[in-house]
Parts: structure tokens; C-alpha cells; sequence
DNA sequence: CATGAATGAGCTTTCATTCAT
DNA sequence: CATGAATGAAAGCTCATTCAT
């Protein structure tokens, strides 16, 4: 049973990770301060290291946060029973509002750290290549289904998320 | 005249240059130490102030270098009597072909430094513009000419180059 | 009349005292954490500011009660009304066994702390000088009754002490 | 050939090094901060960065630098030509010596640190074991020679050297 | 009494930058 | 021009201590 307790620390790592994503996103792993981050918080520094083992912790927790998130939900998109043009067009779209959304959180992702333990390099790259199977078993789909051409899977899922990726370069529209 | 000795300065700039770049890519900016590039090139750290003021200023004119190559071959497509099709071909094909061979200048330029003086973000900034431009104009002709399909020229720009972004991820082919 | 609330709590103060010792012998005064001595009880750190009120203090204490043992069984030996050598047989076989058995007590002693008070340190030293003038008082009582040789016997208490402590370095026997 | 340059460091690093000591000695290690070392010196803390890696290291090498000169002291009165009673003599006499004379640096070697690694652990228990094997060496060749009683050469070694140690805990004679 | 959470002071370490030689 | 050495500011992290619940 998942404490009382035990849910109110998720909570408030939930909010610091938010918090965290925000200067992370835009100043990068090595430009953002614990201080920071905690300031923005009305936090101390030293709190922070109650609920992360470190830096590197807090960024990893990051990653590992809005991965399921985005996970959670393609992975909807794919078992549904819509067909390929409605599930690559609902792909996009909650690739596009969480990319929004959640903006900061997603821009973190851009660059697995450096300082990443190989443990957690590898899990984060699972995540991620899941994330990009789902994409290519719907194209797959598609194209089996005579609904796409029939183009290079990989390339074109690249050419896509690249493209969808420029949208958080985008200061305002 | 540029003098001998400007000249000799001069090539040592662009040698340290590429040297920060390399390694700038790799780490980010509060990643890299001046050390680091340094020690690559078998200089002391001191050496490189006499090249370049401070950090700040050798990542400046890192971006300065690569985006002057960019804007001068894009000029030159733009200027060409090639078809709009033709013109296109050639701009994406230079943008890969520099993004590839100079990949670590690329993507040395992901993010303009938050460290920057206000007027060298600004300098910097008008170049990016004036990149965009081009693309833009050649986007433009072709669908004067008739050639491209009435689209929303900025957002199609965004699409193609953030497409081609993506290379910079690729590890092999 | 003690109630029988406050020898639970002398009780529970001995039982940290001694996991503490364990730890404190191991890796110093600095080198312990609160946290650690409380984790070997489980207990939590806040809990042990409840008996203690400072880690000074804990120390402080820990010091106190090896010593004030130690000084009970010298006694004992002293003012038994066994002759001097056997005497002295005893004192050295007691020291012995507490430097073993309470191992972990006995090398907290090592070096009085710096953070101690004033208060605490004269306290501490003149047990220690009460523990040494009871040895001496054996070795005087032998010279006087001439069953030990004429010597210097701060100095012999020093070699002989010394050389005991020099137990607590060893790992095995 | 080392240089002019490389002397003058070395000479920079003792210096630091029995400055070290001093307070090592007194406060042990957790209790010393390298801003208190520096200080001594009139150095910043940022200094000390450039001749020791880290401070364990700094530890490390006044371990080593103590233990080479005992080492080189010890050997040459063994390879003498002396009487075993002689060169007993001359080993305590030059261990106690060393002890007074270089105090603080000998008193530093009283526990090796546990954050030492473990090459360099290995690496300063082999030193100590040589130590204690030239100590022996002499109490074996007295014994053979029928100077020394049949006695346990390790024990007896661990007593006297242990005696000793007293010397260190003797503020005034 | 016990504890979870927060805090703040202090520590080690890194690094851009400077400057005498 | 080049460099060895020094500096100081700032960062990450630890931990004794406190206190509301």
C-alpha cells in the first residue's frame, strides 16, 4: 500500500522535477544550479538532497518521467483500432501537445548526460528506442496496409520527429 | 594589408577554433574547459587568451566562422541562374554536406550562448535570420514560378531544416 | 529514587553509547555521521537528540562511561590486598580484557576531542590522570616493598600502557 | 634530468606537505580543511589543487614521503656492521628520533585513511610491513646470535614499537 | 517520544582568468 | 608569444541540528 507518505514525497519530487525541467531546458545540465533550482522552489539547496541523491539523480528522474508519459500514450494510439492515416495523425498530435505542454521536460531530453551512469544510459536508450518502435510499427502498419507508400521506415520516422522537433525551437507562433 | 604575422594569427584562430569546436559539440559549453581545448592542440590553457579575450568569445566566433561559410554558400545558390527545384536541391545538399563535415561547428551552433554579450547575441541572431532568408526567398521564387505548392513558407522552411537537424543525431548510416 | 522512566532511558543511552562507539572507533569523530549511529539502531537521527544533546555530547559521554569503568576495576585491583606483583598482574590482565571486549569504547578514548568544552575536557583529563595515578601506585608500592626494580615510573607507566595499546592495532591473533 | 622546474615543485610539495601534517596530526582528517592547510602557507585553497589531485592524495604522499625517509633510515642500520645489540639500539634511537623530530608527519601515519584507495592502501601496508620486517630482522640475527632471549620476534616487535608510540602523546618532557 | 522534513553552514573541488617571467 | 603558477568565485554535496506533527 502506498503510504500516505510515500505519495505526498512523489509529489513533491513530481513538482521539483517540473520546476527543474524549466531552468534545465534552458540553460542546460552544466549552466543549471541545484541553488537554482531550488530557488525557484522557495527551497533550500540542502532539501533538494532529501528527495535526490544528486544532480545527476535529479536529471535522470527527469528523462524517466516524461519517457512513460510519452510512452503511456502512443502506446494507447497503437493498440487502438484506428486506422494507420488516424493513428499517425493522434501520434503526432500527442507528440505535438506534449512537446508544448510540457515543453521544458521534453527539451531536457535532448541530450542524454554525459554524466549518466551506464546504467542509466542504458535504460534511458530502451525507452527511447521504444518510443521509436511504436512510431515504425504504425508506418509499418500503414504500409502494409497499402495506406503509405512504400518508404524506408527508419529514415522517414527520423525525418518526422526531426521535423516535429524544430516546434520547440519556435519562441511563439 | 594583412600582414604576415595577422595572417599566421589568423589560421591559429581558425586551428583553435575547430579544436573548441570539436570538443564544445561533444560537451556543451559549461561542459568544455579551456584546458581541455587547450591540451588538444598541446597549448597551456594561458595561450589561448592571447588569441581570444575569454570562453565566451571563442565560442562567438566558432559561431561567427560557420555561419559565414553557411551564408556564403547559400548566397551563392540563391544568386545562381539555377530552377528553384535545382536551387533547393543544391541549398539542402550544402546544409548537409557542411553539417556533416564540419559536424561539430554545426552543432556547436544548437544554441546560442545565454553567456553572450547582448550584441554579440544580436550579431548572431542576424545571421541566423539571414539564413533563414534565403531559404525562404528560394521557397518563395519557387512558388511564384509555380513550381512548389502555394505553402506557408516559414513553416515549411522550419519542417525541412528541422528535418535535417536530425542528422546530427544519426551515429552511422 | 531513579523511576523506573529514567532507567529505561539510561538504558537506551547505554545501548547508543555502545553502537556509536562501534562507529566512532571506526572511522573517527568526523568521519561519523549521526545518521550512521542511528541507521545501526534504527532509529532516526532526530530520535537520538532526544538523549543526547549534541554529538558532543554523545562522545562526551561515551568517554565517560569506558573510563569510569576502566577506573572501577582499577580500584578494586588497588585496594585489594593482593601483593604487588600480582597486583599488578590483574591491573595489566583488566586493562586487557576492557581494551577487547569493549573494543570499540576503548579506541574512542584515543584523543579527546577538540569540539569538548572546557568543562568536558578538564572532566575527561582528570579521570585519565586518576586512571594513570592508580597504575603508579602500584609500581610505587612494589619499588617500596622492593619487589620491583628502582625505576622512573611515569616512564615504565608510559611503556607499559603504551605497549598495550598497541593491542588495538591488531587485527587477529 | 630533472629540470630546475621540476625540483622547485618538489620542493613546493614538501613544503605543503609537513604543513599538512601539522594540522593533520592535530585534527586528524576529516577534521582538517584544506582551507586551514592553505592558510598556514599563505596560499589560497585553490592552490593546493595544483600540486596534490585531491586531498586524500595530499594524505597519501605525506604517508609515503614519512614512511620513505623511516624506511632509508631503518635499512642502513640494519646493512651495518654493528652487533645486533648495537643496531637495536641505533633502530629505536632513530625511530624515536624521527618521532619527535618529524612529529607531525609521523603521527599522520596513525591510521590510514579509509578513503585511501585501494592501490594506494596496498601501497602503504607494504612500506609499513617492510618497516616492520627490518625491525625484525634484528631481533632474529640477536637471537641467533644469542645476544636476545628465544623470544616471539613479532610480539616483542609490536610491544617495543608500541611502547614507542607513546613517545607522540607526551607533550613535554 | 519518535520522526519526516527542512535548513544552513561548511567542506571539497573545479575552472576561467590573470600575470610575472 | 608562451607558460607556470596562483587566485577566487562558484558549484555540488554533506550533515548536525531543529521542529511541527
Amino acid at each position: 500500500m502506498s503510504s500516505f507518505r510515500a505519495r505526498k514525497i512523489e509529489k513533491k519530487k513530481q513538482e521539483i522535477m517540473r520546476s527543474a525541467a524549466t531552468v534545465l531546458a534552458e540553460k542546460g545540465y552544466n549552466g543549471t544550479t541545484m541553488e537554482e533550482i531550488a530557488a525557484k522552489l522557495l527551497m533550500t539547496k540542502g532539501s533538494m538532497y532529501y528527495y535526490f541523491k544528486n544532480k545527476d539523480d535529479l536529471l535522470y528522474q527527469c528523462h524517466q518521467m516524461i519517457m512513460e508519459i510519452s510512452l503511456d500514450r502512443i502506446e494507447k494510439v497503437v493498440n487502438s483500432d484506428l486506422n494507420p492515416i488516424e493513428k499517425l495523425r493522434n501520434a503526432l498530435k500527442g507528440h505535438i501537445l506534449l512537446a508544448t505542454s510540457e515543453k521544458s521536460m521534453f527539451m531536457v531530453m535532448g541530450k542524454p548526460n554525459q554524466n549518466f551512469s551506464d546504467l542509466q544510459l542504458q535504460e534511458i536508450l530502451k525507452l527511447r528506442r521504444s518510443y521509436s518502435l511504436y512510431f515504425d510499427k504504425i508506418l509499418t502498419e500503414g504500409i502494409e496496409k497499402q495506406v503509405f507508400d512504400h518508404v524506408d521506415v527508419k529514415m522517414v520516422r527520423m525525418i518526422i520527429l526531426g521535423a516535429l522537433n524544430w516546434i520547440q525551437e519556435v519562441k511563439s507562433i
